[in-house]
This record gives C-alpha cells, sequence and structure tokens, in this order.
DNA sequence: GCCAACGTTGGC
DNA sequence: GCCAACGTTGGC
C-alpha cells in the first residue's frame, strides 16, 4: 500500500493510539478490488511515494476486511464522491496494524537491483496505490532486512 | 518542474 | 462504443 508521507507517513501511522489506521481515500477500481480481497492477518508493504527514494518502510497487517470508506458521504472531506451513497457505496477501505519495521528502508533503486522481482507490479510502472505482492517477491524483499 | 503512463469524462 | 481531452500519479 502506497502513501505520501506528507499526507500520511509511516511515522504517523507508528503513532496511532493503537497502532491501527483505517486506509481511506482509495478512488480507483483496481486498487479498491484488490483491497477488497485483503483478509484479516494478510501482511501489507507500507511504501512511500513521491519521496527520494521511494521505499518500503515495513510491515503491517490487514485487522478489518473492506468497508464503506466514509470519506465519501463527507462533503467537506477531498475524497468526497457525489455519485456514491451509504445505501450503494462505491468505496471500501480496511483497517491495519503496525507490524515491524524495516532496520533501513527498502528502496526503489533497490528493489530494481534485486534478482527475482523484475516481474514485481511496483516495478512495472503502475500508478496504483494497492498493488498485489506475490508470495515469492514478498519471501525476497522481507530476506533483505531479517526482523 | 517535466513528462510518461494511464484512468476518467463526456460528446458524438 | 469510440476516442479526444483532460486530470492524476509518481519517478526522476
Amino acid at each position: 500500500m502506497k502513501t505520501e508521507p506528507g499526507t500520511y507517513s509511516w511515522d504517523d501511522f507508528k503513532k496511532e493510539d493503537d497502532q491501527t489506521t483505517y486506509w481511506d481515500g482509495i478512488r480507483n477500481y483496481q486498487a479498491r478490488n484488490f483491497m477488497k480481497e485483503m483478509k484479516v492477518d494478510d501482511r501489507v508493504f507500507f511504501y512511500h511515494s513521491q519521496v527520494v527514494p521511494p521505499a518500503i518502510m515495513g510491515v503491517a497487517k490487514v485487522v478489518r476486511e473492506a468497508y464503506p470508506d466514509h470519506t465519501q458521504f463527507d462533503q467537506s472531506s477531498n475524497y468526497f464522491d457525489p455519485k456514491s451513497s451509504p445505501e450503494n457505496p462505491r468505496w471500501h477501505m480496511v483497517d491495519i496494524s503496525y507490524e515491524w519495521e524495516f532496520k533501513t528502508p527498502v528502496t526503489l533503486p533497490e528493489l530494481r537491483q534485486t534478482p527475482g522481482l523484475e516481474n514485481m507490479v511496483l516495478l512495472n510502472n503502475s500508478r496504483l496505490s494497492v498493488q498485489p505482492v506475490t508470495e515469492a517477491e514478498w519471501n525476497i524483499i522481507i530476506a533483505l532486512r531479517k526482523k
């Protein structure tokens, strides 16, 4: 899951009272659909975009499966969607909790240099803010930084 | 700031 | 349903 740290950062996440947050603001159908597939206890990489270097900061886990994103109904929110309704919500979110942090972030250049990740969605020009990671890719990345 | 990629909108 | 215009994302 990607985020711009200027909007919501890994540090913000760690500072949450229960180190848990809801992932609001996803307004892309493909990204939403990937979130809908997530199950409790699924692990997630937390990625910072729009910074130098872009990097995976650590691991979170899903603690609540997809439910309607309340910001779509809030007229004062940037995420307000006039075409959505509570009866038929268009956008969903999941809750995630902090799990653990990489001792040093795993940067995008490092990922690009790592064999076995060539087909990773993140490395193939995807702007998707929620992306799938295969088990093989996951294991390779975890192995770059032992817990 | 630039620009490529790509999703969305809306006229026809 | 097509497709041009436009907006957004995100690496560099």
